[in-house]
DNA sequence: TAAATTCTTTAGGTAAATCTAATTTAGGTG
DNA sequence: CACCTAAATTAGATTTACCTAAAGAATTTA
């Protein structure tokens, strides 16, 4: 049975509603996703005919096992793939998180165990090198940052 | 202008094809995207319409200067996420591949440059360190490949 | 150069994912 | 407990990206 990216984020974002709040609304998820309620109407529909989702017209709307299952994967490469990108790349966290919903759909099994161990290893072998590396980039972005604000007011000055 | 996922990855088939063949065919580039030729006719309009690519029926193809421009934008993403998982990770080529073909297309600048700049950095800083993990990773694999070989030895006395 | 083959294009249709507008249901409150 | 509001649902339409079958153009070859 084939599972689309957006089904995945539909599952994720069930997921994670139910894991803050312990109860997964129409209303909850549309905000989550960016969609119109309708939208989440229909897409529960095809992840309950394929087993993923309980779902019955308002009724409480659960995970099945096998959808948090398929959850939990696509939430646990998010989370290992944020954590890279902000902790040995040094991306900005908000850059990073967006980087990681995207790719988190798509990498491969053995890639995303690779990064794991990557990271662990180097962080092992040359903690101080990694430091080194994000420091140089963190003062890059600081430097930005302040110039974006003086673009800012500019800005402001001119409108 | 709002481009889509697909229609950058036909910019960058057209410009592999260009480069490659010095001519862009609509059955080349169908069989690249592994899609039907009439669906790379629908593409080819639309993406005429946004002045990315040169096209009347029955004529030759080509990318205009901006549609060139995203496409080796693209491309060199690519290029640098597969020689990263490569490299740096020790990911089946395959694999690899297959990662960057869909990861190229969302991820953000600063994230592709930060991962050119710590490449880099990581290679000239530790390189012994790289070379140790990925040697002991393509170890693994070659193991688990002789066991796959074991298994389609089984398969086909079973089958 | 005419015929055969291959390539490209059009016509018409499908599936996924979205939307708006209108309707129905559920839950809270006077 | 009836009413009112907020949430959920249905109906119907749109867009993107694909497909098959059939027709038309270009190229190769006998």
């Amino acid at each position: 049975m084939e599972i689309s990216k957006r089904e995945e984020e539909y599952l994720e974002a069930m997921y994670l509603l139910y894991k803050k709040k312990g109860v997964i609304r129409v209303k909850d998820i549309a905000k989550k996703l960016r969609v119109r309620p309708p939208s989440v109407v229909d897409a529960l529909k095809k992840l309950s005919e394929k087993g993923l989702v309980e779902y019955e017209k308002y009724d409480r709307i659960l995970l099945t096992e096998k959808g948090r299952e398929i959850a939990e994967k696509t939430y646990s490469k998010h989370l290992l793939l944020t954590e890279f990108f902000i902790n040995i790349l040094g991306i900005p966290p908000e850059i990073a998180e967006e980087d990681a919903c995207q790719f988190e759909h798509y990498v491969h099994e053995i890639t995303a165990e690779r990064i794991r161990e990557f990271a662990k290893y180097i962080q092992e072998q040359c903690p101080y090198v990694i430091k080194q590396f994000i420091k140089e980039h963190i003062e890059k972005e600081e430097k930005s940052k302040d110039t974006s604000k003086i673009e800012e007011v500019k800005d402001k000055h001119t409108s």
